[in-house]
DNA sequence: ATCTATCCGTGCAACCCTGTATGGAAACCC
DNA sequence: GGGTTTCCATACAGGGTTGCACGGATAGAT
């Protein structure tokens, strides 16, 4: 769904709505595909109107990193950050995965594409996985865990997540299959067994989250 | 006689050098990087010599999509299936991904990038990561684990082993470094423990692998 | 009501890529 | 050596995108 839902500004466009739609665009159909001219398209312009708000199409791509960083932020890092036992920060990061509006992954996975091609994007990139594997390791060692594995089981979990999403797997599965698969999720990731009925509990913090916001 | 099969590259252009390429293309710079133009000036040629070997550009993404059918085949698949014990199918997983002659993640990872705004090959590509983890997952089965533990196992060192190429971690780590994470990456996918000394046997693997061929 | 800043339409030039048609050069076969 | 096949160069047409210049239209301020 391309941001073509607001005809209500037939006339006078922001600068915020052709970053709206370049986002759009690239989560749909990559960077390539994020051409001043099929933006004009979809909504409804000339690219005159592009050229008064952006100088350059480089201007546009920078706004839609600058864009991504502010949007994907430590939500990850502070679901373990100040979590009270090992099923409270692993659940706290099925959640913060599951809500879309705290972490959005297909933009996350559309930068990450771009950032392939890309090397000063790369090492951006990069540096926020190592950032938040480092955060998951520090948990695990809050519980007990010792290095390497802390580290290799955070580096696991995380790589798990960006792949899971990277395929696709989320559109293929129903919320009664995940939630099936919860506590061999829970054991592989940890190496323990989750504590019974802690799924009920998974589910109230769904709800919980679905809350506020 | 010994017909030599390199014939005069100075002239003289075969379809597979045309392929060999553009897959050199996709891996380094992206599907849409795949261009006559740029490929003719890359092998210094002119275009003539592209539309006398193939018919137009679709033509040679699907010899692309076929060669990388050929070449990442079931090597997964065949490393799980006839193995006698837990650990002998683990490290010959391991064995297989860093062996990039028989398992070439560049290529996986650049059809993987593709196939995101690609429909029909991301359907392919799908399937094909279904059938590993399903391999897996009856690997897992037949040394006692139970469903939906040998499919989630399955899962998850599939998936770790994705993104860890997709980010280049490979390019980042030493051979020691891995080599020290070996236990830690065995009990997190298995859930048990290594037999003692089998990182010789898994480098002897390693030797073995690169013996042959 | 006029002025001015804001926003967008239009036309033009330049570049790049694909695809085709045609001719030429070299190797190969008889 | 003549004829054929293989392979490539050249030229041209068509479509698409970027960037800029300029001119028109609208809304708010005075």
């Amino acid at each position: 769904m391309l941001a073509t839902s607001k005809p209500d500004r037939n006339h006078r466009l922001t600068r915020e709505d052709w970053t709206d739609a370049a986002l759009s665009m690239l989560v749909e159909n990559g960077i390539d595909a994020v051409q001043i001219t099929v933006l004009a398209r979809h909504l409804q312009v000339t690219r005159g109107s592009f050229y008064w708000h952006f100088e350059s199409r480089d201007a546009l791509l920078t706004a839609l990193i600058d864009r991504w960083r502010d949007r994907n932020t430590n939500v990850m890092v502070e679901a373990v950050a100040d979590a009270a036992t090992l099923d409270d920060g692993i659940l706290a990061l099925f959640a913060v995965w599951t809500d879309h509006r705290r972490f959005d992954p297909d933009l996350d996975q559309a930068v990450r594409d771009w950032a392939r091609y890309d090397d000063s994007l790369r090492d951006r990139v990069k540096a926020e996985d190592a950032a938040r594997v480092q955060a998951i390791a520090r948990f695990f060692e809050r519980f007990g865990y010792e290095q390497p594995e802390a580290f290799i089981r955070a580096r696991v979990i995380c790589f798990t997540q960006i792949t899971y999403y990277a395929l696709g797997v989320a559109e293929d599965e129903s919320f009664k299959q995940r939630m099936g698969y919860l506590d061999a999720y829970f054991r592989c990731f940890t190496g323990r067994d989750i504590t019974p009925g802690t799924a009920e509990a998974y589910r109230d913090l769904l709800a919980r989250g679905a809350a506020r916001s």
